[in-house]
DNA sequence: TTGAAAGCGCTAACAC
DNA sequence: GTGTTAGCGCTTTCAA
């Protein structure tokens, strides 16, 4: 065991309540005091416990990072991101995926009352009742992650998914493509039918009329993402461009046409969504939409963190991270 | 504040201890009280303050995990297998980087002493006399994960790098591949010095002169992969097959032979190590090496729970995690 | 400016 | 089998 703040107060001959002052930086206790204090501290190796502290205080500087699954580049970035910011500030990111057979609203309940965080970080892809409940009767301070941003309980951070869709899929039709189609993602995924939505916004914008045949929900899959450019391709009214709800996807029809023989972007163009790592090294390199996903986990951390430390309670954020079009040359 | 073990203990009209028994399942408590107090205990939705519970027992159901950085799948999965196991037994991970400007070392001595975590789980792509000292002393239960294997004084879960690597070589000369070339990591990366000690003694083993021209570092990084293999298939004494120390850097060669106009595996081979997803969408489907990566997280954290949960120390395990071949179509 | 002491919620030794 | 109580290490009143 290490090291005890008893311990500590003996070798400086002065009060445990005077040490605990001392590192806590209280104005009261006199510098000379506090230097004799920090320098038997460093001396001594002595570091507080923070649990004793976490529990007596009643809080903790432990957030807990709720996601629904853990894999892929976003999921690292958003933990990435939240990582960095609660260096800076002596927090640390307790991870924690809903599990698939437990829900998420169970994951949270676990966590509330424990003690163990003083508030989460939750990414929601869909938001069920359990968990607005939850959110509603929260007694611990909440961020979340691209959940419905209309959602007025508390603060959130995502990409405004409706609007960057919307920007790609304008883009492709100022660049001349007539027939655009889309592979959506899963239909209870709250980014998908943003995203969706976008697509059909543009197209009614633009004067286009929206073809429900030209929108298939491919889940966010690579392989489905093939399959369904397949029947793209292969169907008698053929798309000039498709527009994937996500890179992977993308990648996907990126391997439809060239088994097919068809040329990106000559016979077909294609566009995804995320700018994932890999998009930039395809060939020809994707026209992708760039989220900053780091900066939303980032977000999420400094939010969070400002809301655990502050008493009263003011009004929720909504931050909305933006998003860039990055201009390929597979469109 | 959530209720806590005195209220619970008035309503079920028992004292505290009691509580803390049944909920604990200690034999001796009548299973009748055990009843009653359980509950009262859903009724009253009571959930026991862990933090005050590892205060009092001096221990944690947090598990440090501490990684170089965050970023890519082999992280993720890490992540992921550490989460897994942590879930089924009530343990929850704190994932932590090293965050570059400070040592590992020094985020290892952070969370000591604190009572915050119960172990940790210790990624170390490079094993400093730092960070063996604080090994060495350690005053928590460590898992090291693809450290020096030959390490004797923690546990350890890794892949054979070596073997790995020198399997895959083998793999490829038995194909009938006569120059092959060998795209290194970092010098200073574990596993990248073991990789090429792989190569080096596959060669050896089948009779092949080491060529040192055909060793270049690609850092482990895509573009400098690319980059590399530019210089490979310009050179006049052009390599028949190019094995990289990871699938980034064959995807950074896919690039170049494209680009150059080369064809795989006609012109020439290209194997890569990790198999990681995209790698089984490239065309062609790339010739690498499949690591269980989220096993390896599993079973470290499978590790280290019970090295916490066991009071005396049993000898040290080194666990190595089997790699298998995935013989695809770019070589 | 400092010290003494209470007490956070829980577990475990001891008493009954 | 159950209750009483000390005490984990720390912060924070309250006194001095």
């Amino acid at each position: 065991m290490a090291i005890t703040i008893k311990e500590l107060a003996a070798a400086a001959k002065v009060s445990v309540a005077t040490v605990s002052r001392a590192l806590n930086d209280d104005p009261k206790v006199r510098p000379e005091t506090k230097k004799r204090v920090k320098h038997f501290a460093d001396l001594l190796d002595y570091n507080p416990n923070i649990l004793a502290r976490n529990f007596k205080k009643g809080t903790s500087n432990i957030i807990g990072l709720i996601l629904p699954d853990i894999y892929g580049e976003f999921f690292t970035e958003i933990i990435r991101g939240v990582d960095a910011v609660c260096y800076e500030h002596g927090y640390y990111p307790l991870v924690a995926s809903s599990h698939s057979e437990r829900s998420m609203a169970e994951t949270m309940i676990n966590f509330m009352g424990q003690g163990i965080v003083g508030g989460y970080i939750v990414m929601a892809p869909v938001l069920s009742d359990d968990l607005k409940s939850i959110i509603q009767k929260k007694n611990l301070p909440i961020v979340l992650i691209n959940g419905r941003m209309t959602y007025e309980d508390c603060d959130s951070v995502g990409v405004d998914n409706q609007a960057s869709a919307k920007a790609m899929v304008t883009h492709l039709i100022e660049k001349g493509y007539k027939r655009i189609a889309h592979i959506s993602g899963s239909k209870k995924n709250n980014d998908a039918t943003r995203r969706e939505k976008g697509y059909v916004a543009a197209l009614e914008e633009q004067g286009i009329a929206v073809d429900k045949k030209m929108i298939k929900s491919g889940d966010f899959d690579i392989v489905k993402g093939e399959q369904i450019c397949r029947e793209f391709l292969s169907s008698k009214n053929k798309p000039d461009a498709i527009f994937c709800a996500n890179d992977m996807m993308a990648i996907g029809c990126y391997k439809a046409a060239a088994t097919m023989g068809f040329k990106i972007p000559e016979d077909i163009a294609i566009a995804g969504f995320d700018d994932i790592f890999v998009s930039q090294f395809m060939t020809p390199r994707l026209t992708t939409v760039r989220v900053d996903t780091e900066l939303i986990g980032k977000t999420a951390a400094d939010l969070l963190i400002k809301r655990i430390a502050e008493s009263q309670i003011s009004s929720f954020s909504k931050i909305v991270i933006p998003s860039t079009i990055i201009d390929g040359e597979s469109s």
